[in-house]
DNA sequence: CTGTTAGCGCTTTCAA
DNA sequence: TTGAAAGCGCTAACAG
């Protein structure tokens, strides 16, 4: 027994035939006569064989594989999104690489520099909430590693981009408050400076006006929607008079509002109507009685992923920026669904 | 400029310098003057030169890398310990590759191969539900691959495994309801086929025994601890006098079993006071007063992985099993805390 | 301290 | 259809 691993060569000699052959019928190729590849095939796993990927992709220039970034893999959104990539990649034969960035700056300009230096065919990012810089992803363009920006978009105008048409959820949800019989509605917006709440907001103004309801700016309550801000925003609600709905621009911000809420007697939704960003199954057994937009997010992944193949396949990064919005989905829960299973 | 990457050589020529001193200086071998390093280090980052790890793996022989396999990310407890892994292999300098399994068996073994033929230098991995032979990671075995198997035990007479102490934390989780005035306490145990749910259990029984509180069969309820077994369960529970405690083996029946109770008027913890194995902040967000045994995950992924880099650096892999037991740690709510943020 | 040289395991012309 | 030979980019003896 050999003590190191089995190369072709270990299988050339034992066979008499060349390694080249070897190579060949190992991957396949149509000019091999079936009777040799069998011979080879055999011996191979006789010999226990397994291919060395680094060599031939070291020969080859390609990997077949590519690198998704994410701020955090345990969040639900994400992993749906990199389930969706993977199932992609799977069909294409490419394999995935994944890692989180945690929200981190230096950590993920360190990823991206491990992915390159492992000759990724292909990186898909949603960057951290630190990169905002003009040139963060300067050694992929030089590199001309194609790299598409998912769910938080960057530098529209230079990269590709694949994100949810925000200003539409944000009138669909405020819409679906209005049609059933919401007139006051609260919105938890995010915070202004950024494009993505900004959009969501815009949503919701544009229903609003079309359906002539008044706008009141005491209505929209800006904040970083974590656990805390949803609590601050519930105690402003009870502090405004007849607040009949909620329309919020996350989950957490919503859910921590709900509770708050409930905990002071208020019923929802008899007394107050949720909707919010959010992730399906967390907030189908959260709170039933929240509707939910959302992010298409299995969808998304395999939107961007298919982008990425085409990319790289074509061997043409494109320069001008390219912006693919996928449509939202607003998931309506009855309230008489107590328990969601 | 050049169309395709820099390579050493081509720093090489730049400089007059022979490229084994540049790959030195690279790599900050002692062996090179401070003086050289400079220029070769100027000219490379002017050059915007990346190495190819791929060659250098391929010649090494050693990858630093480590493949990591989990059914999915996106639980909780999964992406926990994928931290406490990551963080010890960024303090080792090793690369980390994350793939799920989605608990299939065909998926998880062609991860394997992938990995493997990746030459990572060792594997860490949660077995899928459908992994029961006694061969299924022959292909490690003869590879003389590093494998670690934790939260999932497998084959403990002949593998390394990292698991948390089942018996005790059962034991514990009985005992603190006993300790709080209950007698009557059901237990939600997991197929009976499995160690695991077997081993919980007997900390149950053994936790009665101490108190010498009557063992009623009827009490342990053997499911799949399934979303809809927590229903059923609960049912089973409002035909039974006297229930006053639940200790569930894992958090999802417990949930669900909480809510329908909810839902038919019970008072929880007031009249029902539930454990479970659970993942914190969940539960900590949909019910204040579940109780949980927290499976230590973050530092389940820290002592895994320092287990493999040892295996990995004394290449000697460990014929006989070698299990290590992490306490279980109890984490106690108040039900006065209705909301915890 | 730096250069020469060989080769990791694979693929791919080119030739037979 | 198969073989011979070169080389992907890097590292590591060994020599100087």
């Amino acid at each position: 027994m050999k003590k190191g691993k089995i190369t072709i060569h270990d299988i050339s000699k034992e066979l008499g035939i060349n390694s080249s052959t070897v190579s060949r019928a190992l991957n396949n190729s149509s000019r091999v006569t079936q009777k040799t590849k069998d011979k080879i095939l055999k011996k191979a796993t006789e010999l226990g064989y397994q291919r060395n990927s680094l060599a031939s992709k070291l020969r080859t220039n390609k990997t077949n594989t590519i690198g998704v970034i994410v701020p955090r893999i345990s969040r639900q959104f994400f992993s749906s999104v990199i389930s969706g990539i993977e199932e992609t990649a799977y069909d294409a034969g490419y394999e995935v690489i994944i890692c989180q960035s945690l929200d981190n700056l230096e950590r993920e300009q360190k990823l991206i520099e491990t992915l390159l230096s492992n000759r990724v065919d292909g990186i898909l990012i949603s960057v951290s909430t630190q990169t905002l810089g003009k040139d963060d992803f300067n050694n992929c363009k030089q590199n001309e590693t194609p790299i598409i920006f998912f769910d938080r978009p960057y530098n529209i105008e230079e990269n590709t981009n694949v994100i949810i048409d925000d200003f539409k959820a944000g009138f669909e949800a405020t819409e679906h408050l209005i049609l059933n019989g919401c007139k006051n509605i609260v919105h938890f917006s995010g915070p202004q400076h950024s494009e993505l709440y900004k959009r969501r907001k815009n949503g919701y103004l544009a229903a609003l006006k079309k359906y002539n309801l008044t706008i009141d700016f005491n209505y929209i309550i800006a904040s970083n929607l974590m656990k805390s801000d949803g609590i601050e925003n519930a105690k402003k609600i009870l502090d405004l008079s007849k607040v009949d709905a909620v329309f919020s621009a996350n989950d957490v911000a919503a859910i921590s509002a709900m509770i708050y809420l409930k905990d002071k007697g208020v019923k929802i939704p008899d007394e107050i109507a949720f909707v919010g960003f959010s992730n399906e199954q967390i907030s189908a057994v959260i709170e039933p009685s929240l509707s939910t937009i959302s992010q298409s997010d299995f969808k998304m992944g395999t939107v961007a992923a298919t982008l990425l193949f085409k990319q790289i396949e074509q061997k043409t990064t494109i320069k001008e920026g390219y912006t693919k919005i996928l449509e939202p989905k607003l998931i309506i829960r009855n309230s008489s669904q107590k328990i969601i299973l």
